[in-house]
RNA sequence: GGCUCGGUAGCUCAGUCGGUAGAGCAGCGGAUUGAAAAUCCGCGUGUCGGCGGUUCGAUUCCGUCCCGAGCCA
């Protein structure tokens, strides 16, 4: 799988909340663009309210891609994103457009910016053996295997660890020297990227986001999740998912379920922002 | 009006047989390469309701007042 040249994008990123969307939109007039989501629950469809999606008006005005194109029912990974999302961007470019990726999903956006690591896609039956050990076990295993792995690995988080197990296990060689290679691979790339990272002040982010969630609830969420059958688990996680089917079953009210949601929400901005801080090539807007 | 039980971190509460206090949640900071809206790590000073009293020392005991809930009138 060949990348997009770096040259020929533009990334809008920044915590949910944070404006986004109607910056993409300027951006796409300002540089006869179009925009390309780069979000992991809007790629859904059935959700669009629950995932604030872009509203039809905004998708009026300029050309929108990739949202609402899987059922709740597939499932998806960042890898999976970057197979949708290349030719859809090739399309673009050869039409003579700019592409302009906007989302909030930062390991979505780094395979984007900087390519698929050259590791071993997950295996869903090596990982429930390995989710059915204990955590002190999967470490021991790792150290033994590719200490040099270990010693940078989150050794408490069990998805890292399970995951580097994983890898080292279908790959047949240390997990650490596949990350070594991938690491070099992209020195180059972030030159050439171009991007800007939104980033209201968190009192004013704090209040969108709550505003937003009325909006939601006001708006349509409640019935989508009602309606909504069998999802992927990757879908399942969708913040406010669950708390609006606690308010479904009678458990705490719309108030509280809103309350959640906030809190939800603003724990998921101030990670985003954690990850956005890295990523040193985006401009700050 | 009388009695009882409460008032401790932003919230819900624990606790101190008298030596000025700690959990959960919230909040804040961080990590992050095929589960990522996921997962994980770190951060706890607050007139212990007010004012008096006893005491070397009171958030803790006593008195009184204020506030809330309940019961009795």
């Amino acid at each position: 799988m060949t990348l997009p040249d770096p040259a020929r994008l533009f990334f809008v990123c920044g915590p949910t909340a944070s404006g986004k969307s109607a910056r993409a939109l300027d951006l796409a007039r300002e540089l006869d663009g179009e925009i390309v989501n780069a979000d992991a629950f809007q790629l859904y469809r059935k959700v669009e309210v629950l995932t604030a999606a872009p509203p039809a008006e905004d998708r009026k005005q300029v050309s929108h891609h990739l949202y609402g194109v899987l059922d709740p029912i597939q499932p998806i990974d960042a890898m999976g994103y970057l197979r949708l999302v290349i030719p859809k961007i090739t399309e673009i470019v050869d039409r003579g457009k700019t592409p302009i990726l906007v989302g909030g999903s930062g390991l979505y956006l780094k395979f984007l910016s900087h390519g698929p690591s050259p590791l071993p896609p997950g295996d869903p039956i090596l990982r429930a053996e390995l989710d059915a050990l204990p955590l002190s076990t999967l470490v021991d295993r790792l150290r033994e295997i590719d200490p040099v792995e270990a010693a940078r690995t989150a050794l408490a988080n069990r998805r890292y660890v399970s995951r580097a197990l994983e890898v080292c296990l279908l790959a047949g060689v240390p997990c650490s020297s596949l990350r070594d290679d991938w690491e070099q691979a992209t020195q180059t790339r972030s030159a050439s990227l171009r991007g800007i990272v939104l980033s209201p002040p968190r009192g004013e982010l704090h209040q969108r986001i709550s505003q937003r969630t009325r909006a939601m609830l006001d708006g349509g969420a409640i019935e989508e999740v009602a309606s909504l059958g069998e999802t992927a688990p990757g879908l399942e996680k969708a913040i406010g998912l669950r708390e609006i089917r606690r308010h479904l079953a009678g458990e705490i009210s719309r108030d509280d379920c809103a309350d959640l949601i906030d809190a939800a929400t603003r724990q998921y901005a101030k990670r985003q922002e954690s990850w956005f801080r890295r990523e040193h090539w985006l401009q700050p807007a």
